[in-house]
DNA sequence: CTAGAAGTTAAAGTCAGCTTTAAGTCAAGG
DNA sequence: CCTTGACTTAAAGCTGACTTTAACTTCTAG
């Protein structure tokens, strides 16, 4: 198929799929004529580097990954490492966000006197605010 | 106090505090001699932007949810239909951070012979990526 | 008094992840 | 044959959230 069948099949722009092969997630297909042609495969390997996007990887991320599938040995100690790093990640953002979740619900809910009062009572009591975690 | 000790109460750059200002997340504080001065609440101010923007906010909403505070009323409709907003997508968020989180435990802990057949299995059977669910 | 740290501005630079543009080439239908 | 739409490239543009730079001024310690 085309790139413009590709595109609609991942619900992806066609110049996404040049990003791609240009970063290096994609290999160079072959061509007919100067035109790209690709596989189901190739669909494959695009949505399931849509769905890591998705997820929050970054496109260098994807790509370690992706050349982790590429030898077909069982998961390597590089990958694991990878993976294990990001699942720490993710269960931060988790969390985080579960926070987030409950600071809205409470002021949706509550019986402040106003927003101004509601949130500070909040980020003065709770710790939510105060202690910085940004660590970069 | 000046701008250099926000930022580091803060863990702040003095740069991201004027860019702050000038985006209209604070407002101009008063100066001595050309040079801004800062209260304690403008600690607190800028630790509840940080915490916002961390948990995912853009300085835009950040921005409609602080005029939000500024008028001492209760909390207004307005308001109340952005967070019912963001609940939605911190929902999703999570949701879709859990999902990550399984697949990603699953090929750590798995025995397929690779990865490529291991992700294969998974991504085709699960719906987990054959599913566009990217609506923009 | 003076060095140097910290403040000021506007404007440009950075990063990711694309998209858009310009200027073409190729393919398919009438 | 001609038009139209899909393809090609390199390079520039976009968005958000800052940071960096350049060229100053002001504060502070010795």
């Amino acid at each position: 198929m085309k790139i413009g069948e590709l595109a609609s099949r991942t619900a992806l722009n066609a110049s996404a799929i040049r990003y791609y092969e240009r970063c290096g997630l994609l290999a160079a297909p072959y061509r007919v004529s100067g035109q790209r042609r690709y596989s189901d495969d190739d669909v494959h390997r695009v949505l399931l580097i849509r769905f890591a996007s998705d997820m929050g990887f970054t496109l260098g991320e994807i790509k370690l990954f992706l050349s982790g599938l590429r030898d077909k040995a069982p998961v390597g100690p590089r990958w694991r490492k990878l993976a294990h790093h990001k699942i720490k990640e993710v269960n931060e953002i988790i969390q985080r966000s579960r926070r987030l979740k409950s600071l809205l619900e409470h002021l949706l809910q509550c019986h402040c006197a106003s927003l101004q009062v509601c949130v500070e009572r909040l980020t003065l009591s709770s710790g939510l605010i105060r202690i910085p975690y940004r660590t970069n």
